[in-house]
DNA sequence: GTCTATACCGTGATAGAC
DNA sequence: GTCTATCACGGTATAGAC
């Protein structure tokens, strides 16, 4: 009862700084600008998280650890159902991304911008270089391992420009823009996760099929 | 003879504007690094376009009539080709892609960063819906078009969301991050286009046909 | 330890003098 | 076309309230 609400102002930095930087960039957002979203002075950043690098530093490791574990069981359970020769790709993919899904469909929101600011950080020249390895390559790797189990005599750099157009696709529907809405005239909505992934599964794990050879 | 290179510094302003936007983003480029890239004073840029929103535009605008072009003759070529029965999936996305390469492996430079600054705009939540839609939306609608008469009784909803599908692996690919490069340990360099187009067509084509009930 | 008020100093966009 | 001045804003440090 001592400190029931005293994490909440850190918390509330965190959520706003978390939903600015994803619309706006690293350096589309000011301090004085998160700390009027989350209703707490301007020192109170500072005071928390130190400069502003370590505070978008703070927002993108404070998610990392719960995506990089239910991605990585969601791989292990479809490892365990399959047995000897592997899931498929279609199985890979699927573990890939459905908890991605999940997360964006909680009612906590702050998952979505999350997911907007990987997908910020994925396709910037500057942040993804500097970013991108330190939270996901080991788990990366360990889904590109299992499809290339699922997809023998493929070649190695055949598996990694799939792996990029994956990469790709998902970056896109992470960075929910609303510009498919347009082109679609309404047909499609960003914002419709679970059509966009119903989509993507298929699309992508035909490709890896024709690519590497599998079809 | 009179203003013999008086559009050269114009131009080289247009240049490091190109180029640094497409690194670092709106908010992350001064007018002052703009200058000092392009060897002028700072104030010539306000004086030639304006407010810096106005110079983002024309560097945005500069190159996209010229690009549109290209795109649009390679469709054109591929369906007087292919005659009445029009040209297949691969052939499409071939004459979708196959400019963006060559334009990326001119000795220009410039149209790297250009194209690095579109799939910018294109992965902003805050860009994406202001700028893409009134260059590139016309051209766009044209391609999807073709497509859907190569997918006969394909659904639209589907069609929109394979289009999806191939521009975020497409947008990735023009980022030019350098993250294919690490994950893959070499065997895989961003910046080698033809690599990168020469997968992306058989992979996402593979993708039009599963999703589209084409197969 | 948590938080606020405020001050500092550099830097940026832009307008106006030349 | 160029140079300079202006004026607002941004990141950050500090002093102290609770």
């Amino acid at each position: 009862m001592t400190n029931k609400n005293t994490p909440a102002k850190r918390d509330r930095i965190l959520d706003a700084a978390e939903a600015l930087f994803a619309e706006h960039g690293y350096d589309g957002v000011t301090l004085r600008r998160i700390a009027t979203r989350a209703g707490v002075d301007v020192a109170l950043a500072n005071y928390h998280f130190g400069k502003k690098l370590d505070l978008f530093q703070a927002v993108f490791d404070r998610r990392a650890q719960t995506l990089n574990e239910s991605r990585r069981d969601a791989l292990h359970a479809c490892q365990a159902i399959a047995g000897d020769e592997g899931p498929s790709v279609e199985q890979i993919i699927e573990a890939f991304l459905r908890p991605l899904e999940l997360a964006q469909e909680t009612g906590d929101e702050g998952w979505r911008h999350y997911l907007a600011l990987i997908a910020y950080i994925n396709n910037s020249p500057y942040w993804g270089p500097r970013m991108m390895s330190q939270l996901f390559d080991e788990l990366v790797q360990e889904f590109i391992q299992a499809l290339r189990k699922a997809l023998p005599g493929a070649r190695d750099e055949d598996v990694y420009w799939c792996y990029h157009n994956l990469s790709g696709a998902l970056t896109l529907t992470l960075a929910n823009t609303g510009r498919i809405d347009k082109l679609s005239r309404g047909k499609c909505l960003s914002a419709d996760f679970q059509a966009a992934y119903d989509h993507m599964i298929p699309f992508t794990a035909a490709g890896f099929r024709r690519v590497c050879g599998q079809e």
